[in-house]
RNA sequence: GGCGGCGUAGCUCAGCUGGUUAGAGCGUCGGACUCAUAACCCGAAGGUCGGUGGUUCGAGCCCACCCGCCGCUACCA
């Protein structure tokens, strides 16, 4: 008998609508994710994978700026763009949204009005800095000046790169804003603040027992509680959700801090998940529920947010208010798995110096399965590393390809050309025992390390089985035995196709479309990855929005061993992946260079 | 400045709580095979594990110091 589906909440970090994503953010947040929640569905587990752009707040207003376009403008365009290039990657959200929903809106304020009444925020005055050309709030990100402790005249507002002090931006000798160059002005104004300091014990506590956490994520969080201070989460701006507290509620010109806004997006987006399935109260399964698993993947910069602050909002939180119903608390993050950073060619990627690979681009060019399997294999999942063009070259043709890829192709062929359908086997031999038997093994080890978030071990141990089977084939040669012992070609190619099938259920999770051609060629039906799709939403107020979802409960495979049977057509072969040339490599820096001189 | 990480074969990296001749993939060289996208298979060469000094019967793994590289430092994954 089946166990009984585990709940599983996927949650990658929610992407910032203010410029394109680049490969640096999918090895970080989107891929591992993905592969993640694939194999959970495959695993007959209830999978809940849901995030959305992040569109409040100053990086998309000054975006809007200096497109000469509306702030919503811009996160409608952005949230498209990320909607096409995560759909045609394969992430397969089940709902992937957006942070301007009325939905999110509604949960955010009862969020906030639930803190608020549990004494979890404080008004505080802050000085802050304003830009005099818009009136907003101007971060201390976006401010420079002359560092007043070494005189280095490009002190960021908060840090010095040059001497490395920690700064306030009023301590700035000249501070200038970089948008535009003016003077910013400070004031004193009163913000609402999170009261961290409040949950520093019950979070100490907490992260102590999750002893399984990456150290780096683990020991950084604990250390960060050492010094921990209470967050605004209001500012004076005029994009954002209002916020819903007498003194407040009124004022045009304040809303909510758009941090505090997006990691409950998490939740939002679980809420509007179910909400869309006909069964509002579907996400109090994996919210609501000691059993369920939370899974957070982001950014190594990203940490503070999923190992202390959401944390401190959850708790907060507490059996709730208008959402939470007092049906229970809300589930405090399992996982969360922080990425470390990808470089490209040598250096970090950058936006601003068109140092960088779009997805859009990439796709353009080249197939998803291919980058996946580059981002997975050498991503940044203990440490960084760096994508180098290369090196993608190589790994798809030394690698994916000559390996796995040409497996399929080899095995197909034979079999296909010499009887058309997966040949009737006779007994089988000790050799075709021991090659079933450790494939086999795999969905095991490979499903450990999957779930122990070790996906580059689970995809090289994936490709070491995937190499046993081509030495199998060259020792037992059914291309010779087919002119001598059809019936001993018979079962070699059995076993070779039983042990194909199999591989390409472990590597579903990785390469989803072409794994989904193998489960086509071998002659099953149905998807194993189908496509992805977006669906329109509409809301009470009669806004509209389209999310990125797919119909993953219709999915046919599950994580066990083939029993591929005797008889099944066999489709003509085709390959997998294509070929690429050296010549690759020169083009494509070549791109690179023309695209940062243009910068 | 604070914190963290990294430095192991040409390249990218594994090496868990210290224990026989330090591993993998790719690359290179040689061979075999010829079903397969000149792919696949076999074999070989190649490293004083950044440096120095300790602890120990024994250290790539522990400690100290040093050199080099990198990241985070609370709105860039």
């Amino acid at each position: 008998m089946a166990p009984t589906p585990k709940k599983i909440l996927v949650a990658p970090a929610w992407p910032y609508a203010a410029g394109h994503r680049h490969l640096g953010h999918v090895a970080g947040f989107g891929v591992p994710s993905d592969a993640f929640a694939r194999y959970h569905r495959l695993k007959g587990n209830d999978v809940l994978m849901v995030s959305g752009t992040d569109e409040h707040g100053t990086p998309v207003m000054v975006a809007a700026d200096g497109e000469g376009k509306s702030y919503a403008e811009v996160a409608d365009y952005y949230n498209a763009a990320f909607r096409e290039d995560f759909r045609r990657l394969g992430l397969s959200y089940d709902c992937f949204s957006r942070t301007t929903t009325l939905n999110h809106e509604r949960v955010t304020q009862d969020f906030f009005k639930t803190l608020y009444a549990h004494g979890a925020i404080v008004e505080q005055t802050q000085m802050v800095s304003f830009s005099p050309t818009t009136g907003h709030t101007l971060p201390d990100r976006y401010i420079e000046g002359t560092c007043p402790i070494c005189g280095y005249p490009e002190a960021r507002g908060d840090q010095c790169d040059n001497c490395g002090n920690q700064l306030d931006p009023i301590d700035l000798v000249n501070p200038r804003s970089k948008i535009d160059g003016t003077t910013p002005e400070f004031r004193e104004t009163k913000h609402l603040f999170l009261d961290l300091p409040k949950f520093a014990d019950a979070l100490r506590h907490w992260i102590q027992k999750h002893d399984d956490w990456r150290p780096n994520v683990r020991n950084f969080s604990l250390r960060l509680l050492d010094e921990i201070r209470s967050r605004p989460i209001t500012r004076d701006l005029d994009w954002g959700i209002r916020i819903p507290v007498p003194g407040y509620a009124e004022d045009e010109n304040k809303r909510i801090y758009v941090w505090f806004d997006a990691v409950i997006g998490y939740l939002s987006a679980s809420i509007e998940w179910a909400a869309a399935t006909g069964d509002p109260e579907a996400w109090r399964d994996w919210w609501q529920n000691d059993e369920s698993l939370h899974s957070y993947f982001q950014g190594k910069d990203n940490v503070v947010f999923h190992t202390v602050i959401w944390p401190a909002m959850l708790l907060g939180y507490e059996q709730g208010g208008e959402y939470g119903a007092g049906k229970g608390p809300l589930q405090l993050p399992d996982n969360v798995f922080a990425s470390e950073f990808l470089g490209l060619e040598g250096k970090q990627f950058s936006t601003s110096r068109q140092h960088s690979i779009y997805i859009r681009d990439f796709l353009d060019r080249y197939d998803p399965d291919p980058l996946r399997y580059y981002l997975i294999a050498a991503g940044p999942e203990t440490q960084d590393t760096d994508f180098t063009w290369a090196e993608f070259v190589r790994r798809n043709n030394d690698e994916v390809l000559a390996n796995w890829g040409n497996l399929v192709n080899r095995t197909l062929t034979s079999a296909h050309r010499n009887f058309g359908v997966v040949p009737e086997p006779g007994e089988l031999t000790a050799e075709d025992g021991a090659l079933l038997d450790g494939v086999a093994g795999g969905f095991e080890t490979i499903g450990e390390h999957i779930e122990n978030g070790r996906f580059r071990a689970a995809l090289a141990e994936a490709m070491r089985l995937a190499s046993t089977v081509n030495t199998y084939m060259s020792d037992q040669a059914p291309w010779a035995l087919v002119k001598t012992d059809k019936d001993r070609a018979a079962t070699v190619l059995f076993v070779a196709l039983r042990a194909v099938d199999s591989l390409k259920t472990i590597f579903t999770p990785f390469l989803p479309h072409t794994s989904q051609v193998v489960h086509e060629l071998l002659g099953h039906e149905g998807y194993l990855a189908g496509p992805l799709v977006f669906r329109e939403v509409e809301e009470e107020d009669g806004r509209k929005h389209e999310i990125l979802t797919g119909d993953y409960r219709s999915w046919v495979g599950s994580w066990e061993p083939s029993d591929l049977q005797p008889g099944q057509t066999l489709q003509e072969p085709r390959q997998l992946f294509k070929k690429l040339d050296d010549s690759v490599v020169e083009e494509e820096l070549a791109r690179m260079r023309e695209a940062a001189d243009a910068a």
